[in-house]
DNA sequence: TCATTGTTTGACAACGTTGTCAATAGGAGG
DNA sequence: CCTCCTATTGACAACGTTGTCAAACAATGA
């Protein structure tokens, strides 16, 4: 009944501690009777190691740590918008975890340059996580990955390419802007118009550009009238949407850089007296659950968010364990999702 | 730039190591100017405690742990339901957590008596936490709880009360229950409906009393016909709709167990040609972002998430800081919010 | 003044594991 | 049979902190 350590484990099966320490871990040089007689003992004592004591002894500490936003975090809780990309990232990176063996601990920061630098260390030197998974804005923070890499830490920045400073994963945005536009186009539509997201993430941009992209590629000329700016919020949505369709020539159909923007705009749509997806087609990012229990169903890109954040882990113990920490990127595919919110232009 | 331990603070201040720790944890006993000059050396430094040295050496390990079913939570995530409840808790655990210098780390577990029993005790063996927050259902697991206090383990079950196992921190949800009947009975309505929640939570059968008091208290007659089965899954939602608005003697109210379900009716009510809330009032609970969003709103009770998380926090923290495990109940209040989809009966 | 008490500081062991290195055993090669 | 090499096992220090206890010192009371 009370606490189990290595030691009992040893006593149990007449070896050292250090032999058990070798069986619980996998390591070489271990006879097969050897390893039996030790394993035996584990499974009946219930031994399981001690996190703490493995991480003062060895090297390594069996723990990642994932960083994000406060403000982003909080905002989205307070303003009731959710937080399902968080949600599917914690799920996926902590079954990757489970499945190696380690722990992922949740962190939240916030503050500016010199303030979050310190903050971020006060965590490596609390925590000595084996690695760092940053999302989204910090994951585009140079300055504070150029540190965590001068520190040996390995680090995955979520959402971005790395660029060759630390490990990127990421789904090619750009080319999802395109996907989601040229899939209007395909439809008929030539007035497209477009919704930004906030300037504060890199993939705002890159999504526009995909659009711009697609657009050119087919031969339709920009009108920057229908490129509206928002900030990935409701209410910008509708501001933005309540823009494009008071234009003399309305688009006929819509690319929202998130969910919570669409679900804007069709909302919009029908004080417009404009019936989705019939007079107004919409296409939008993130596949969250209200867009798939919206009336109509949001056409939309799907991340693949959970697939991202299991990469990052294992790309985080292979680099841990081999001790270097080569510069890498990761790209994954994105899916487009057809649904109700998107036809055929009238 | 290389790791700081508490000897180089005490080196630097000119101190022996103890003393460090005494000024970092705050201890009694050292004199003011001693205090400022270690305070001086360890901001200096940048110098913050190991959480693995201070489990090793100490008896504390400044962590918490929550536990939480995988099902339910892959579940939810799969099916696009969104983890609001999980969100909540954890942004409030997570706060009340970083106030006192703790941490914490979310955990799945799932399988039956036994083998969840062990995976507990691993977590426990591994992670040594100071406490453990259980979420419905495991927080209703009795077998499971009294193992945890024969430990000593500090234990706050949130959604339940303890009934003298552990401490409990919860909403009571069947006077919730006749709260949101009550409003429909206020509104005018006579025939209400019921859409009853998994039978797996024990808050499903608390919330149906809450119903069943409201009626009679206001001397309206049960009507069996009246309460449909559900789940929480907005199929099962759509299916206890379906056959209420298919009565004779139609509902002009509905309480449904959950915002997922009460969305279900929502759309549900659409396809009979009945308008919410002209025909059709709704109330529900979990005030989660679709119930915000949807039009129109839905009128619910907000649980306290975040709160209770903050007192299981405090509550686990103070308790293993005093060494017992005293049972105790915390019951905080929760919120009838009015929206858009209850209006008094035509 | 001296004994007593309390306050402040420090020395040292202990926590449970892994890394390092030495010791031993077993096998291959001469 | 002896030597050398390798595979296996073990002894022991180290990791960074706190708990325990003792030492030094100051304050109190007789």
């Amino acid at each position: 009944m009370t606490k189990v350590t290595i030691r009992h484990v040893a006593e149990a099966a007449g070896v050292a501690v250090k032999t058990v320490s070798r069986v619980v871990n996998g390591e070489p040089n271990v006879t097969p009777d050897m390893r039996a007689r030790v394993s035996q003992a584990v499974e009946r004592l219930g031994y399981v190691p001690s996190m703490a004591a493995r991480r003062m002894g060895g090297s390594r500490s069996y723990l990642l740590v994932a960083l994000n936003d406060r403000n982003n975090t909080i905002n989205n809780w307070r303003s009731g918008r959710g937080n399902d990309w968080l949600d599917q990232m914690l799920h996926g990176a902590m079954l990757a975890c489970e499945a190696q063996g380690y722990r992922l601990l949740f962190e939240l920061v916030d503050g500016a340059s010199d303030d979050l630098d310190r903050k971020v260390v006060g965590i490596l030197s609390a925590l000595q996580p084996d690695g760092l998974i940053l999302t989204p804005p910090h994951s585009q923070n140079e300055s504070l990955i150029q540190m965590l890499v001068r520190r040996d830490v390995p680090v995955v920045r979520l959402g971005v390419p790395a660029h060759g400073l630390g490990i990127g994963v990421y789904m090619n945005e750009r080319e999802a802007g395109a996907a989601a536009t040229r899939h209007l186009i395909a439809l008929g539509h030539r007035r497209i118009g477009f919704i930004a997201g906030s300037e504060r993430f890199a993939a705002s941009e890159a999504r526009r550009q995909g659009y711009v992209d697609a657009l050119e590629e087919a031969g339709i000329a920009l009108d920057p009238a229908l490129q509206a700016p928002g900030d990935f919020t409701y209410d910008s949505g509708t501001k933005a949407v309540t823009g494009l369709l008071s234009l003399d020539d309305r688009p006929t159909a819509l690319v929202a850089s998130n969910d919570e923007m669409a679900l804007a705009a069709l909302h919009c749509a029908g004080r417009f007296g404009l019936s989705v997806p019939a007079d107004l087609s919409i296409v939008s990012f993130d596949d969250t659950p209200g867009a798939r229990l919206s009336v109509p169903a949001l056409t939309c890109i799907r991340q693949p968010i959970s697939e991202m954040a299991a990469s990052a882990v294992e790309l985080l113990i292979a680099a841990s364990r081999e001790g270097q920490h080569t510069p890498a990127d990761h790209e994954l595919p994105f899916r487009l999702i057809v649904r109700g919110s998107t036809t055929a232009r009238s």
